[in-house]
DNA sequence: CGGGACCTTGACGGAATTCAAACCGGGTGG
DNA sequence: CCACCCGGTTTGAATTCCGTCAAGGTCCCG
């Protein structure tokens, strides 16, 4: 069973110029061109400020958008139709959605705001001549892809082999990870806004279940649950705990 | 628990021009220019035959290739160290693979032949030359990137939330519908290579539970299991049982 | 004070794993 | 030709994991 969205309608405005991207600062990504960076600014139309719990686009929709995550934290899902809802992945500041819906029509999962976000909105029509005009941009799409990809990959291997004391602590770790590369635990304590529910619809499992297995993690002293997030005690039990492989960096090479 | 691969090397040779591509007769791709043929003929590096059961690549490895599935069937895999595989998708005719490793460094799952296979092999730093000088075959990579995500979704949906039942019924009419729009089952009886041992990887339920779950729906009418393989019944049924949403086809790009 | 969102715990039943054994067909070597 | 093995499938029984049901708790907010 899931959480019933909220599904209030995010609002729009227009600000930053890409040349003052706050993303860019973080020296996480490759250097662009100046020229790569003045298409990228005639390319982007706007952005979209939404709140905590608001849908960004949903399942069956035909968003004719592109997305850069500028600021929060949201998740990409699907359901079925009797309402059981599967998490996919975890979106961060950097990343890009909804791609899939651009280049193969119809979008097939939505988009959920965990906190407060900030996107920068894309003009589908205008992909084909970013990749004719800037190929090395066309590229780092590409790349963005692959990586999610990868990604998924693991997901699947975790949430098909790994029991469920493993896949929380790989869950867990695997987006401390994440949000500590980007810079969000850089001055706030390391408090990752998810619910146990949506923990457990990443994982496939009940909610009580998991509420069972993420005790079990408190007590061996790996994570600390504070209301509606956690915050991690020992990364290394966690990753121990979890059977971690990987999840290599490597630049990112896309606003 | 897993089946252990055979790993005898492939054989390499080289022959089939690009303007000749078997793949291209289907019709199923978009019209290339001539340009475009032929720039993909300068980028092939030759053609790999390999056999049932052996590997094309492994985890871990630096695989400078990027490759074309011409012909036969295989699954792209990943493990943990003790052994346990999740089978993460299956590779058909006109598929490709090796891209991630091609742009993120390291190959992160392996690749087997379920069957005998034939692939077109090409070279990884040439790539960058292709997107500068074909965008549009750029974005049809991309294109192609986007479609494994989505695949990726629905199977993480399928793992993560369908009863062992639906799992089995989502996997064998994906397959098959796969498998039927390359033409597969054009003049051979309509049976795919899997053994149970396989299916059991791809839903993450063990092989005994999965027996028994095939057998509940071969007694539903729904398939029928052949020594090694298995041949749809009745797809309506097996769709039916799966709560099958989707996978929209929608013309491929790509060689 | 009451309600809502979220976390917590116990009891019970059902689903899936593990262990164990057997079967079947094909191939191989004595 | 038969015995044997091997990979794959099948079945039963015992056990463990996980889901469902039910109830209670806490904190925050109106």
């Amino acid at each position: 069973m899931s959480a019933s969205p909220d599904t209030s309608a995010p609002s729009r405005t227009r600000k930053i110029a890409c040349e003052a991207c706050p993303l860019r600062e973080s020296g996480r990504f490759r250097d662009f061109t100046e020229q790569e960076v003045s298409f990228v600014s005639g390319f982007k139309r706007g952005e979209l400020t939404a709140e905590a719990g608001s849908t960004i686009f949903v399942e069956g929709s035909h968003s004719p958008h592109l997305y850069t995550v500028i600021s929060g934290w949201g998740f990409r899902y699907k359901t079925l139709e009797d309402g059981r809802r599967q998490i996919l992945n975890y979106v961060l500041p950097g990343d890009l959605v909804g791609l899939q819906g651009t280049l193969l029509g119809e979008m097939e999962h939505s988009l959920e705001c965990l906190s407060d976000m900030v996107l920068c909105m894309f003009e589908r029509d205008r992909l084909g001549d970013l990749y004719k005009s800037n190929p090395a941009l066309g590229f780092d799409i590409t790349w963005l892809a692959a990586r999610e990809e990868q990604i998924l990959d693991e997901h699947l291997l975790s949430v098909g082999q790994r029991s469920a004391l493993e896949r929380a602590a790989y869950l867990l770790a695997y987006l401390h990870d994440r949000a500590s590369r980007v810079g969000l635990f850089k001055d706030a304590p390391e408090i990752s806004p998810l619910t146990q529910q949506h923990v457990a619809d990443t994982l496939g499992l009940s909610l009580v279940h998991t509420n069972k297995t993420l005790r079990k993690l408190q007590d061996r002293q790996a994570i600390r649950w504070k209301e509606a997030g956690f915050r991690i005690s020992d990364i290394a039990r966690l990753k121990d705990i979890a059977r971690w492989d990987g999840l290599p960096d490597g630049m990112r090479p896309f606003i």
